[in-house]
RNA sequence: GCCAUUGUAGCUCAGUGGUAGAGCACUUCCUUGGUAAGGAAGAGGUCGUGAGUUCGAUUCUCAUCAACGGCUCCA
């Protein structure tokens, strides 16, 4: 007999050899018909593998995330099974479970698959997984595994099974498929029941761009069919976030064939969010102690020698233009031309810290296959500044910067965000990045430092670092799901030294400082592409780019109207009139879905009383009030920057 | 940059080897209506671009550009 400890701290006596399942079963038969694996001894299992050992003991299902990656690790195998059985000598390399889903990427030999194969493999899948095919576990030997693969001739598995060693290695088996794969595996087929395939892409072996292309399918699976109309029905809601969609229908941003891939036009509606998300700043570094600065767009090729940057991205830097001899390149970064502007006059250790921002216009050439609405751009607005501070400075500047992320997360009520230390890799030291071996281990720490006394949570992802030094990236995440890097704040102890900047000490010493690079608010066009996705195009009052709509039940109060709309302006509130002799419900309607946070409907009634309607977008009607009392109300919502 | 898909009116989309359609938007007219779509008429496209096949191409083929989905990349 062996003792089984549940989650609940409960002991029971089971004989020894009795499965997952079966103790499951034990309990109910209900649950044992919703169990996908099992947690045993913290290690997730299959739930049929024999217990022989005292162990605790977690039942795994769908509401589990290692219950979920089961299911859908499974489900890739079940797709195997299906391919296999329309393609011909079809090689598999990998078939991981994913956030949404899973993929199996796979060689084809030459053959395409196309959207209506997938339909014939959803088919196909359904049809084998109702005939409850049981995944079956076998341990193996290296031998006879690599027997077994260089029989099919599938040089990806036998690839795959030279970094295993005997005694690790497991077959499983459903149905006519068998795989190399540690598992674990669902109980069996049946289990799965909802089946999309999403899309098909291409995919390189090992992710190496100059491997072969893989053909990879996307799938997912749900345990019932209401769960996959759901998860479509989520999607479809995703659609309507799109950034792209909102920023087309708001009058934001637009793009054109004859401007250029990744080269976004602000229209008027845009631009007005930039320059509130402008205030913001320069308000919020006014008050931290830097000082505004504005440099050209383009610089000579020394520029970025000098820096370092020209031999690490030169080929995402638009190609230079030559005049008299001498090359030009586009800026795409800010820091050289800052450090220019440190080195312009004399600087002793009580000018520091010396605190520069712009909101720096760069331009990047972005792989074409990299763009992405306003998210991944070619010409970007970087809400950049650099500290110079001394070692001693460090902390306190370096806590300062986060700060201000974390007050602007309050702001725009950014709840969900990770910050990664992003460190550099010792065997690259010289390739990309910086070869000193010693100050990177110094920069690092400081950093690390930071963040453990200031109890920030963070994670550590080894080599991605800059070139120059350490840094720490902001993930954050749009409410459709889309994950990115908004901000980032790098320290940076190499141009320092190449741009020869110096400060005198106390000590009468010349000094070279160090550099923190900076930029919490990213890029606007990241920046308002999260802001669309992160309100669904709802902004907040201070943003919205019209913030009150006039609508006067018919032409006879248009006098009345433009009285309001002066008051309006004279109070710098944003309001238009609607003078169209449309109804009033279709006027409603209209503001609703340009998405205007304030309506004033005016009749008959407000002009006597010389009040207005109130209507709030999504609310509807908030009753009289007069126009005084609107203007005094909003101004505070709008000085608040009241994200609600 | 690589693999796959897509490209028709301002927007969303239908359609065809014989030079194109809908809804919304737009313009004009009628309507002056009280909290999410009033009515009528009209204007608008050399079907992404270039070449080829064909008597004839928006439709078929190739190339190219762009967008979208991935991969790789992101100072």
């Amino acid at each position: 007999m062996i003792k089984i400890t549940f989650p609940d701290g409960a002991v029971r006596e089971y004989e020894t050899g009795i499965s997952a399942l079966q103790i499951a079963r034990s309990i109910s038969e209900g649950l044992a018909k919703k169990v996908l694996a099992a947690s045993v001894n913290g290690q997730v299992w299959d739930a049929g593998r024999p217990i022989y050992q005292d162990a605790s003991l977690k039942l795994l299902t769908w509401g589990d995330t290692e219950g979920k990656s089961t299911f859908w690790h499974s489900s890739a195998h079940l797709m195997a099974e299906a391919v296999e059985s329309l393609f011909e000598g079809v090689k598999f390399w990998v078939g991981p479970p994913v956030e949404n889903g899973f993929y199996y990427d796979m060689d084809l030999g030459g053959k395409q698959m196309t959207e209506e194969d997938l339909r014939k493999l959803e088919v196909k899948m359904t049809e084998l997984a109702r005939q409850q095919e049981a995944f079956q576990r076998k341990e193996i030997s290296k031998a006879d595994a690599i027997q077994y693969f260089t029989e099919k001739g599938d040089e990806y598995k036998l690839d795959l099974l030279q970094n295993l060693q005997d005694g690790e290695i497991t077959f499983y088996t459903q149905g006519q498929f068998t795989d190399l794969c540690r598992g674990p595996h669902i109980p069996h087929t049946g289990l799965i029941k909802a089946i999309r395939l999403t899309n098909i892409a291409g995919a390189y072996w090992k992710g190496d761009e100059r491997n072969k292309m893989l053909t990879r399918v996307y799938g997912v699976t749900f345990p019932s069919q209401k769960e996959l109309d759901e998860y479509l029905a989520l999607l479809e809601e995703a659609k309507k976030r799109d950034h792209r969609k909102l920023g087309k229908e708001l009058g934001i941003f637009t793009m054109d064939d004859d401007i250029g891939p990744g080269l976004p036009l602000w229209l008027p509606n845009g631009t007005i969010i930039i320059e509130e998300l402008e205030k913001l700043a320069k308000q919020t570094e006014e008050k931290g102690g830097y000082k505004r600065v504005v440099t050209p767009h383009i610089a000579k090729e020394n520029l970025y020698l000098t820096s370092g940057h020209l031999p690490y991205y030169q080929d995402s830097m638009y190609p230079p233009m030559e005049l008299d001899g001498v090359k030009y390149y586009l800026k795409a970064m800010n820091c050289p031309h800052h450090h220019k502007i440190f080195a312009a006059e004399q600087k002793s250790y009580k000018d520091l810290p010396f605190r520069l921002a712009e909101y720096g216009t760069c331009y990047r050439y972005e792989q074409s296959g990299e763009l992405f609405g306003l998210m991944r751009v070619r010409c970007l607005h970087m809400n950049d500044a650099h500290i110079y501070c001394t070692k001693e400075q460090f902390y306190e500047e370096f806590k300062a910067v986060n700060d201000m992320y974390l007050k602007y997360f309050k702001i725009f009520g950014i709840g969900k965000y990770v910050m990664r230390l992003s460190l550099h890799e010792p065997s690259k030291l010289g390739k990309k990045y910086v070869d000193e071996p010693a100050l990177w281990k110094e920069t690092e720490a400081l950093v690390r430092d930071v963040l453990i006394r200031t109890n920030t949570p963070f994670v550590e992802v080894p080599d991605e670092a800059a070139f120059y030094g350490p840094k720490i990236d902001v993930q954050i995440w749009s409410t459709i799901g889309r994950e990115f890097t908004l901000a980032t704040n790098q320290v940076d102890f190499a141009q320092g030294r190449r741009f020869k900047l110096e400060f005198t000490n106390r000590d009468n010493q010349a000094e070279t400082p160090l550099i923190i690079h900076r930029a919490p608010l990213g890029t606007h066009e990241r920046f308002i592409g999260f802001l669309l996705e992160h309100y669904a195009g709802k902004f907040p009052l201070w943003l919205a780019p019209v913030q009150v709509k006039i609508l006067p039940i018919s032409d006879k109060f248009l006098e009345y109207a433009q009285t309001l709309l002066q008051s309006l302006k004279n109070a710098d509130i944003r309001a238009e009139i609607d003078d169209r002799s449309e109804k009033i419900g279709k006027k409603i309607r209209d503001t609703e879905l340009a998405k205007i946070p304030y309506m004033l409907v005016i009749g008959e009634k407000e002009v006597a009383e010389n009040l207005v309607s109130l209507r709030k977008q999504g609310k509807g009607d908030l009753g009289k009030r007069t126009i005084e009392e609107f203007i005094r109300d909003a101004r505070q919502e709008i000085s608040d920057r009241r994200g609600e």
